[in-house]
DNA sequence: GCTCCGTCCATAACGTGGTTATGGACACCG
DNA sequence: CGGTGTCCATAACCACGTTATGGACGGAGC
């Protein structure tokens, strides 16, 4: 039980490559031979660190969450908090934009394991998926508590992911056109009607968003 | 060139048997061999008349559009546009509802063929999910002309497109639970905030919403 | 009617990629 | 120092997309 760095570090190597092989050869690179030529080893190492290419790919997709979570922790909780919410959302976006094989993986990946992303509606402790809705969840309660938001924080929440994640998914596939032209002309707007639909002036909603859209 | 009754028959006949493959064993059951038993052929039947599994997939897909843009020209145009509007959003999920392994394969082909299901924002007539985004636009005009809401149409459009899309995508996943919960709970809410965001009063959009809502 | 020609497709083989069986190398433990 | 367990290279296996080949069938022209 000696840590064993070899194994373990073997373990990350694999995930590592495979978002590699993904980010510049799309789904279909995702092979358990590249794999193993990649990191200098024989297929085996995908069967005796993972059991298999599905739960690698479970593996690399939970990786994507945590990199997403993470970068949605990097903005912070400024006085503004409507200006903080459109900052979680281009961080989403931007996460995709980044790495768009690898958040369509995730996505694809929480389908195949069915039910495994869980009922958001209610407590899911567990999975990566829940943690970066939770982050959302807390992000609309500091609006609603400051009064520029009104309603069920769980409610709101899930409208405004649903919002973002759907333009995100439409960009990807490369509606929107290229660029930020996308983020301009329709993430900002429906950012802009989303919380003016729950209660903020539209002053103050275009106001907030205006603040980061330089961030961009 | 005299119509060979047969091949174009046998054509539909592949198509068909794959969403019947597709809805009850998921992607992976679309295979070569299980679609060539399935109407009682080789799997030559596949590549004669399609090329390969790219193209019938891609075949697929557009089947799979044309029943949409079909679902969403059910909803007709009465007096209340904003109640259209809310219509088609219902019309999008069930149809994605109906045929969940279906309408996630919609979208990944038309990200596998990169750009063909092409710009929006533009013109671009050839593609069955611009048709089926056309209609929205044509509703969304509607309710700007009859002072309902304010904006340009083609943005609005990919406001309200978005919404919708990435609810269906996450309530596919698996999050807002079972049934017809999501709907109730998340996007006849969003539906709600959009149109007030957008300048409906929300007086009228909660009775714009509410008309629809028993034709879940 | 007969031949020519094109389409469609069954059979069988090939290539690729996931998986598994086997056995060896090496570290740790008694 | 032998025992034991983990990790992994090799090589084979198998499923599935694909392709090569040749035959069956039907219409066109004579």
């Amino acid at each position: 039980m000696s840590e064993r760095t070899r194994g373990e570090h073997a373990r990350t190597q694999l995930v590592e490559a495979a978002i590699r092989l993904l980010a510049d050869g799309g789904a279909e690179a995702l092979q358990a031979r590249k794999l193993a030529t990649e990191i200098g080893a024989s297929t085996m190492a995908v069967y005796t660190h993972f059991g298999g290419m599905a739960a690698l790919m479970d593996a690399v997709a939970r990786e994507g969450f945590r990199r997403l979570i993470a970068n949605m922790a990097t903005v912070g909780q400024s006085d503004d908090p409507v200006a903080d919410l459109y900052g979680l959302a281009l961080a989403y976006r931007r996460t995709a934009v980044e790495h768009p094989e690898l958040f369509t993986l995730m996505f694809r990946e929480a389908g195949a394991r069915g039910q495994a992303v869980g009922d958001l509606m209610k407590e899911s402790p567990s999975s990566e998926a829940a943690a970066s809705f939770r982050g959302m969840v807390a992000a609309v309660t500091r609006t609603i508590e400051a009064g520029r938001l009104k309603g069920d924080p769980l409610s709101v929440a899930s409208q405004i992911w649903s919002a973002i994640h759907g333009y995100v998914t439409l960009e990807l596939l490369g509606h929107f056109g290229r660029g930020d032209r996308g983020v301009a002309e329709v993430l900002s707007p429906l950012c802009v009607t989303l919380v003016v639909g729950l209660g903020d002036s539209p002053a103050a909603a275009r106001a907030s968003v205006g603040l980061v859209t330089t961030t961009v």
